[in-house]
DNA sequence: AATGAGCGTTGCAAGAGATGCAACGAACCT
DNA sequence: AGGTTCGTTGCATCTCTTGCAACGCTCATT
């Protein structure tokens, strides 16, 4: 819509690969280097582009800072934050919270399970989304037509054997889940790692966010996680009461000192 | 520089902020609603602002994507990692990593306390920059000239008795820390905690992070904090070998699976 | 030491594109 | 129904962006 500004914004995600110099991001732009200079500039001075010793620009600090403001806006996220910590307390798994947005799904937040095998999942990371359980739910939502435009729209990587293959059987399983109220992933991500995942929804009855427990084989198999089903619902329960106003919010105690 | 982009990009601090409609937004920039509705439109073209069912706009997702892959970009962040999880392993406490960028200093990692009582801090959030251990260490490395025009700049607030006042003061132990070679807070943000940070060089033997051990007063006293001194010392000099190429690097494990 | 290549930077003239206006349409409230 | 508020669109004006060419700097080569 605005050439200018669609052109300055088409710089962030190329420095995202990477720290690139005047003249590459000018050839990229397919600009003259005085204009990516000014663009650059208008940038920098907004922090969003860093300038490093080597004259090189990378994407800028100012940047961490309104992703994490942004973050801390979203209401469902601080409402959620110490039921989620209560159930990581209560299972020792590793407890995710996404939302849905845009044709992505993505973690707000994270939990990290009680024993040293991690999960690589960040915060603000894009889900997979076709085979994720938290994904499931947040799309098992939408109104058929959506559903089916989103995904004819998606890729089907096959990460493991279990991967969601393609739209038909993607859509299918989006019915199953809408139809049960609750979604897995075992293991179509990493062959190794299940999860069980609960929605939470709004005042309107709409699914706003999703939370999953995952859990890798080598602590507990897929059959005794999904015993943790109902833990879980109770706890997406809970959330969607205080996020909805239903519930009167008890003790909001926040992770400070 | 370029006036559309500095008019958009002034857009995101303000959604920062919290949601806004149309029409604040056009206010706060002091255009007309329908240029503010392009540049905004642009903006959500990138993913950078979202547009949520009550028809205001919020920041987006891709938002944290970018913050997420600049921070990957970052191979400080990559060669450091494994060393504070292992110095957070051997004695208990939360450890931090920051950078020094254009006037703000900022954690670009953390690993937190192996005990209950956590600490307020974010990843990507700037830091108590007069009175963190880790803001001293990066301050202390700048030239005199833009030490003192940093110091001038800064705002000196009384988060406790023992914070930093004022310029001079700052400036003061600004050159201690330089010429010991390593900081403290002890009480100058929460009154409960203090720190121990240790700079990380790079090859040009400049300071190019800082990492810190802290906690609270009631689990160690400062003088116990202090004797970890020496530990810190290390695992900061361990990493500073790596980082600037002199040590060769033997098991870069990652937090993966 | 001199030459040349490569890269970032600046001033300027031309015109593309952003701007504000006014009018329309939709939703909401009285 | 009537009125208000807010988002949206088409258009004429002229501001602001653009690409060019020239300059200066650093670094490598001869």
């Amino acid at each position: 819509m605005s050439q200018t500004v669609d052109r300055a914004l088409g710089i962030l995600p190329l420095l995202a690969e990477g720290p690139a110099d005047l003249g590459q991001v000018a050839d990229r732009l397919g600009v003259h280097k005085s204009t990516a200079l000014r663009l650059l500039r208008t940038l920098h001075e907004h922090g969003l582009v860093y300038r490093q010793s080597d004259q090189r620009y990378r994407l800028g600090a100012r940047l961490f800072a309104l992703a994490q403001e942004a973050m801390e806006n979203l209401d469902i996220r601080e409402i959620a934050h110490p039921h989620l910590v209560r159930l990581n307390e209560t299972c020792g798994h590793t407890v995710h919270l996404a939302v849905y947005e845009e044709n992505e799904v993505l973690y707000i937040d994270k939990v990290e399970s009680r024993y040293p095998v991690r999960m690589y999942s960040r915060i603000g990371k894009p889900v997979a989304i076709t085979v994720a359980a938290v994904a499931k739910l947040l799309l098992a939502d939408l109104s058929e037509a959506e559903r089916r435009a989103v995904a004819e729209k998606l890729e089907y990587p096959l990460y493991t054997a279990c991967s969601t293959p393609n739209p038909a059987a993607f859509l299918k399983e989006l019915a199953t889940v809408r139809e049960q109220g609750w979604a897995t992933d075992l293991g179509g991500h990493e062959e190794s790692i299940n999860c069980v995942a609960a929605p939470i929804r709004g005042a309107d009855g709409r699914v706003a966010a999703a939370m999953s427990v995952s859990a890798p084989n080598v602590v507990v198999t897929a059959d005794e996680l999904l015993t943790l089903l109902p833990l879980v619902r109770r706890t997406a329960d809970a959330i969607s009461g205080e996020y909805s106003g239903r519930t009167p919010v008890t003790t909001p105690d926040r992770d400070t000192v």
